[in-house]
DNA sequence: CTGAAAGCGCTAACAA
DNA sequence: TTGTTAGCGCTTTCAG
């Protein structure tokens, strides 16, 4: 790989001139940059990317923190983060935990050794001491991780309250919302304050809340039993997997409504029967994005919390 | 962000001795590395991964070089190098090309600039100037990129026999093939060409390509086009998401038998229905970092592909 | 407009 | 067992 060095000595001018024409800065003669245009060419040359990050400038590059990149909703939070980062010629570090707060305490360290200009956030470990007096820039995505670390997310209470409200207009007499996690984590408890102001009397409504940490069997038995006992006209689910798992306990004709949340494109192109209900994902990486250069460039603003407005999604029928 | 030197003045030693700790290298008394260890949690160091990198050494990093990762199978590859490398104490930069083969280029650029160590790369553009002769050890998932870089992938036509005997199993009298993409493209063909070895007459089988760089929309107006034009027993597609996609065109009851390939987890688990062929990932993954680490070594073995035995997953009867 | 030289944080000889 | 010192490749004053 050849160097700086290697550029200077084949266009016959020093480093320091390299340097200028790499980062267009200062006056160059027409000339000089040509020639030295010319060795970069010859010697496919790359800055190094270390070399220059050692400046304490900034690297521009932001950490991305992830549960897991299998979740549809994630994989598309994540898609859409890199592509606006990438177009502001930043680079992207995904960090996947996995649930696991030991690797996320190991990529918050990796972040920091890697000397990150933000990160975004959106796991469930809000009591990593890490993220206590964040050393960098960071928000929050969906979830409030401290006091101190602004955030943003969809207004899920709104987004509850739609589905609530379209699966009323079905008039369920009985009908069941299942947590697909902890209901004390956020963002669910909103959605599902949103969905139950929406289920008024006489529907009765049965609430269900699944094991976070358990793995897929045991959820999947969870759900079995609980839809063998009794007999449900709606399932509201606090995400879309939840949902697509329900949906597959009944046969077509049979199945109760089901509706999901998040509507990730993934989900509405490949289960477009689904009713859901939309974040605004570009929208929301882009303020999360806006957010972290305010406050790389020292333009703190004080902390505040976003909640962007959401979409209903109703299933199309297959025809 | 405390430095090395900050630590090196608070514990009362040398630069170098504190760099030993880090490292754990040559002969340490017991005491030093204590003093030591105290200033660096007291400061909360972190060595500098920039600095660190900047020797020329290894950066303990591979770039990972995917079209997306939307793709559930994509997501879950992805996933498994991650958790795989991980574990070996390497950082993993993920590069989506979103099938641009500018992106794709700047990547590939970006990568070098940052010195990885490695690159395994699973895209279209096999005519990229850059992999003809790769800087860095390469290897090619499930593509042939060019002569000079080992490929590790899945019997692919094996996979296509296994999917072949089992539609047969079922004595269509017209089956179509379905591919997700140009069939010029490796690891199509051979998938391709295990489904028809297995398709004996008097079995009528039709076969269309769906234009790859054409949005859904497009795709799907095809599928549906083709599907109404004929009537088929089975659908043989040479992916997954084509497959599921296909479902949709059909009522539960009236769908012929549709089959995929790749057999992702994450298919398996929401769409337990669908008869598919699994990719060995793990091992797959396991292989592609090891002939990497090879190289990297300096243990340059020739130039192979491997091609790793799949299984036939048949779909579950929902009950 | 261009060059010389210092220094970023860390590692690795080489000394002691 | 520990310290001194010379870089790694690049940016950035400060001189010319």
């Amino acid at each position: 790989m050849a160097t700086i060095t290697d550029v200077a000595k084949k266009a016959g001018v020093s480093v320091a001139t390299v340097s200028r024409v790499i980062n267009n800065r200062g006056y160059l003669s027409a000339n000089t940059k040509a020639k030295v245009q010319a060795a970069m060419d010859a010697l496919h040359y790359q800055p190094n990317i270390a070399a220059r990050n050692l400046h304490g400038k900034a690297t521009h590059t932001v950490g991305v923190v992830l549960p897991d990149i299998i979740n549809p909703f994630y994989a598309e939070l994540f898609q859409t983060v890199e592509q606006q980062l990438f177009a502001l010629h930043y680079q992207t570090m995904l960090c996947t935990t996995n649930g696991e707060p030991e690797k996320e305490k190991m990529y918050l360290r990796l972040m920091a050794a890697n000397q990150v200009d933000g990160i975004i956030s959106s796991t469930h470990n809000p009591d990593l001491a890490d993220y206590q007096n964040p050393t960098v820039p960071t928000v929050a995505f969906d979830r409030v991780l401290s006091p101190t670390i602004p955030m943003v997310g969809s207004d899920n209470q709104a987004g509850g309250e739609l589905i609530g409200q379209y699966v009323a207009q079905h008039q369920p007499r009985r009908c069941l919302i299942l947590a697909g996690s902890q209901e004390d984590l956020a963002p669910l408890s909103p959605r599902i304050a949103g969905m139950r102001a929406a289920l008024t009397a006489p529907i009765q409504v049965d609430q269900v809340a699944l094991p976070f940490d358990q793995p897929a069997p045991v959820r999947n038995q969870l759900i079995r039993h609980q839809l063998a006992a009794h007999d449900y006209d709606a399932v509201l689910c606090t995400d879309d997997l939840t949902a697509i798992t329900v949906c597959e306990f009944y046969s077509d004709g049979q199945r109760p409504l089901v509706t999901g949340f998040d509507g990730s494109k993934f989900i509405r192109q490949y289960y477009p029967g689904l009713t859901t209900v939309i974040q605004p994902l570009d929208d929301l990486c882009r303020l999360a994005i806006q957010l972290l250069r305010n406050s790389m460039t020292g333009n703190a603003e004080e902390v505040t919390t976003y909640q962007l407005p959401v979409t209903l999604h109703v299933g199309q029928k297959v025809e």
